[in-house]
DNA sequence: ATAAAATGTCAGTCAGTACAGACTTTCCTA
DNA sequence: TAGGAAAGTCTGTACTGACTGACATTTTAT
């Protein structure tokens, strides 16, 4: 086990990275806090990574939010509305959850990272777009009440959107039973409202 | 005029700073840049202001985000679900977009100000409180179907939350337009899945 | 036209911060 | 237990950024 307690390290490092950047933005986090978050030596921190930029860079890769994005729609599908609906917020707050930190970083980013922005809202682009199709196929086999479905599918993401944002932004933080029971309540709304 | 013109030059400062914050949050803009945006010297803005800090309390004091989400229930409510859901609606959204910059700041500061993340959710709590009691009186009156009124006032504030976010964020905003489109189809889904 | 108010200029202070080099110490492993 | 890898320490550099003071210039009201 040679490299791998150098790893270990960056690991540590990069953890505490997205911790401090998540709650203070780029700029209002040191490196030498960081560091001694992590539990180094600044010295060190900068052994790891070429710099501090270069470590938020590292810190981004490590996320695979975009990329899980899009397994959403691998799960199967039962073309039961509220089955599915279950199923498709489920699995988005899961997802948004374990990368609550590193939306918290891209919402906090400002002209460092220009891209971050773009890449960032480019799979839950394809979600709506997904969800869309969903829901003009649900349309043509005559389980959706008539509606316009990108507008559907655009207030169930947001509808969720704001939710993961209430969950990990306010301060008494929604306990998992009460937000599993706000879930329940929201896709049984959306079944209500949509079915024929 | 003599003091008008003072207070002029402290009210574009107060803008470029706003603009700034709101892009690149508080540590990623030096007073340097505010004042150049605000085009005067940073020598004035410190004649004005008397730090960093008191510039952005002063931003923040300029806004009455927090009061005027007060005044959403005391439009007249008709207890016809679909009229007072788009008047609470459209209430809701005109004051979020006036005060979108300032939402941007709140959700970029970190640990400068402190009490602001407090301040700036002392009042939709109250909303949410309002929107409460008006669907437990609904429900009273029979004009509601069933459900946890709370959940349901969680669901359709959050849900506009996150519209909202999504217009101010988003690369490709709503057009003004479609953005209606979409609150009228939110509150038809609300409604229709709320109605007995 | 003039005085007062507002702003600009410029030079400078001071603290903070990203980052580097030289050297030492600790830790793991063969 | 020796030797190399990883980490620490200490010192230093270069730069940035908030903020100040002294003095010059422009603007405005009378």
């Amino acid at each position: 086990m040679v490299s791998s307690r150098k790893q270990m390290t960056s690991e540590k490092i990069i953890d505490a990275a997205i911790e401090l950047f998540s709650r203070n933005g780029y700029e209002g986090v040191t490196t030498e806090e960081i560091a001694a978050e992590a539990g180094f030596s600044e010295k060190t921190l900068f052994r790891h990574f070429k710099s501090k930029q270069n470590l938020l860079e590292q810190a981004i890769d490590r996320y695979h939010y975009a990329d899980e994005m899009r397994a959403i729609f691998d799960n199967k599908l039962s073309w039961n509305l509220e089955e599915d609906l279950s199923l498709i917020s489920e699995n988005y707050h899961r997802i948004m959850y374990r990368n609550r930190k590193m939306l918290q970083i891209i919402m906090k980013v400002g002209k460092n990272l220009p891209g971050l922005h773009q890449y960032a809202h480019r799979h839950p682009q394809a979600l709506q777009e997904y969800l869309t199709d969903y829901f003009a196929e649900m349309k043509r086999q005559q389980k959706l009440f008539a509606a316009d479905e990108e507008k559907i599918a655009i207030m169930f993401l947001y509808m969720n959107f704001g939710l993961a944002q209430g969950r990990m932004n306010e301060s008494p933080a929604f306990s998992d039973n009460e937000f599993k029971e706000i879930l329940k309540e929201s896709v049984a709304l959306f079944t209500r409202g949509l079915t024929p």
